[in-house]
DNA sequence: GATACCATTTTGGGATACCAAGTTGGTATC
DNA sequence: GATACCAACTTGGTATCCCAAAATGGTATC
C-alpha cells in the first residue's frame, strides 16, 4: 500500500480512536515524524479528511474537528432524509434476501461482546443497510455520516438498556424491510434516528464537563 | 488567493466548461504548465477535484470523469431525498422571506439572457433554495449533487419550451414554500426532479452519438 | 508588574529533485 | 512482414529544500 493510503488510514483511526482528542491542533511535521511518512503523503491525507470533516483548518494550520452538538442535530436531520430514502428503495426490491447477512451481523453481538465492536456493529448496521439500496449516493452519504458521528457515538454514555433497544430496533427495522413494508420500515427507522440523536446530544450535553476535563473541545448546539 | 485555490478552481472551470471533456487523460505536468504551477498545488487541486467527481483515478493517472447516465439516475433519486427533507424545513420555517431573493433570481432571466446565464440559474435555485433550510449538511449535498450534474445539463438539448417549464416549476415550488404548506412544495419539488432526470436522461442517451463524435465519453446507464 | 517591541523559531505553501513503474517506439530476429 | 525484445521516455509518488508569514519568547521600557 502506497504510503499516502497508509498515513491516511493510519491518521483517521488515531482520530477516531480518540488517540489526538477533539480539538487539538495537528502539524504537517508532526505527523511526519509520528508515521515517518514525507510531506507529500501526509498533505494528501490532510486534505482527504478535511473532506471528512474529521480535521478542519484553523487559521493557516489543522485541528482535529471538535464535537459540535449543532452538528450532531444537523446530521441526524440530514441522516433521516438519506436513510429513509435508501431503506424504502431497498423495501421495493424483489430480491431482500441480503438482509439476512446484516440480521446475522446483528446476532453476533451478545453480552459477551466488547464494547468496541457493538459500537462497530451499530455503525455498519446503518451503513450496511444504505447500500443494499443499490443507490451509491445514498450509500456513500450514510456511510460519511457515520465517519463524522462516530467519535460522537464512542464518547456517549450508553447502559445496557441502551444498546438493547438500538438492538431491537435494528432489529424491527430489518423485519419491516423483509416483509417488504416500505412505510413502517420508513417510519420505524426515522424513530430510530431521531431517539438516537436525542439520547446523544443529551448525553454529551450532561458530560460536557467531563469531556472537556479530558482535553476534548465540544461546541455547544 | 493562494495557487492552490487558483488551479483548482481554474481547473474545475475548465472542466465544467467542457473545455477538457470528459473521458479526456489528465496528466500533473500538463496541468502544471498550463497554470504555471508546481505540483504541489496541483496535487491538492486534483485531489480535491476527485472528492467531487469531477475525475477519477485512472489505472496511475487521472481522468475528468466520464458522463454516466447510471450515475445520473442515481442523483436524481440522491436529490429529491435531500431537496425534499429540506424544502419541508424551510417551508416549516416562520420566516420565510428569503424565498424572495429566490424568485428575483428566477425573474432576473428574460428570453434575452444568454443560454449559460439560464443554466447557471437553473442549478442557483436548487442550491440556494436547500440554503435556505439552515442545515448545512443538506445544503453540501445539493450543492455537490449540482457541481455533479452541471456538465450533463449542460449538454442538454433545450428548447425554449422547457426552459419555460422549468421556470414555471421552480416558481410553483417557491409559492407552495411561501404558503408554508411543505406537502404540496414536495410534491412539487419531487416532480420536477424526477421530470427533469427524464429529460435529462432521455436527451444525452438519443445525443449519444453526437456526443461521441465531439469526444466525450458518455457510458451508458 | 504590565506591556510594547523585536529577534528567533516554527509552520504551512510552494518548488524542485529523484525514483520506480509503466508506456512507447524502434530494432533485430525469425 | 510479423513479432519478440530492449532502451528511452513519461508519469505519478516521494523526499527535500526554500520562503514568507505567523507564532513565540525574551527584553527593555514605562
Amino acid at each position: 500500500m502506497s504510503q499516502m493510503q497508509t498515513v491516511e488510514k493510519a491518521l483517521r483511526e488515531m482520530i477516531l480512536g480518540l488517540e489526538v482528542g477533539p480539538g487539538e491542533r495537528l502539524t504537517e511535521r508532526w505527523i511526519e515524524s509520528r508515521f515517518g511518512a514525507s510531506r507529500t503523503p501526509v498533505r494528501a491525507a490532510l486534505l482527504r479528511l478535511e473532506t471528512e470533516g474529521l480535521i478542519c483548518r484553523d487559521g493557516r494550520g489543522w485541528t482535529v474537528s471538535p464535537i459540535n452538538l449543532a452538528e450532531l442535530e444537523q446530521i441526524a436531520v440530514y441522516r433521516e432524509a438519506v436513510e429513509v430514502a435508501a431503506v424504502r428503495l431497498t423495501s421495493a426490491l424483489a430480491e431482500r434476501n441480503a438482509v439476512d447477512v446484516i440480521e446475522a451481523m446483528l446476532d453476533s453481538c451478545d453480552t459477551t461482546t466488547p464494547r468496541e465492536e457493538w459500537h462497530r456493529v451499530g455503525m455498519d448496521f446503518h451503513i450496511e443497510l444504505a447500500r443494499l439500496s443499490g443507490n451509491e449516493f445514498l450509500f456513500r452519504a450514510v456511510r460519511d455520516a457515520m465517519t463524522r458521528l462516530s467519535r460522537a457515538r464512542w464518547l456517549e454514555v450508553r447502559d445496557e438498556a441502551a444498546l438493547g433497544r438500538a438492538w431491537s430496533e435494528h432489529h424491527a427495522i430489518l423485519a419491516a424491510v423483509r416483509a417488504g413494508d416500505a412505510d413502517a420500515a420508513a417510519e420505524r427507522l426515522s424513530a430510530h434516528i431521531v431517539g438516537s440523536r436525542d439520547r446523544l446530544v443529551t448525553s454529551l450535553h450532561n458530560d460536557r464537563r467531563g469531556l472537556r476535563a479530558r482535553g476534548f473541545a465540544v461546541v455547544a448546539a
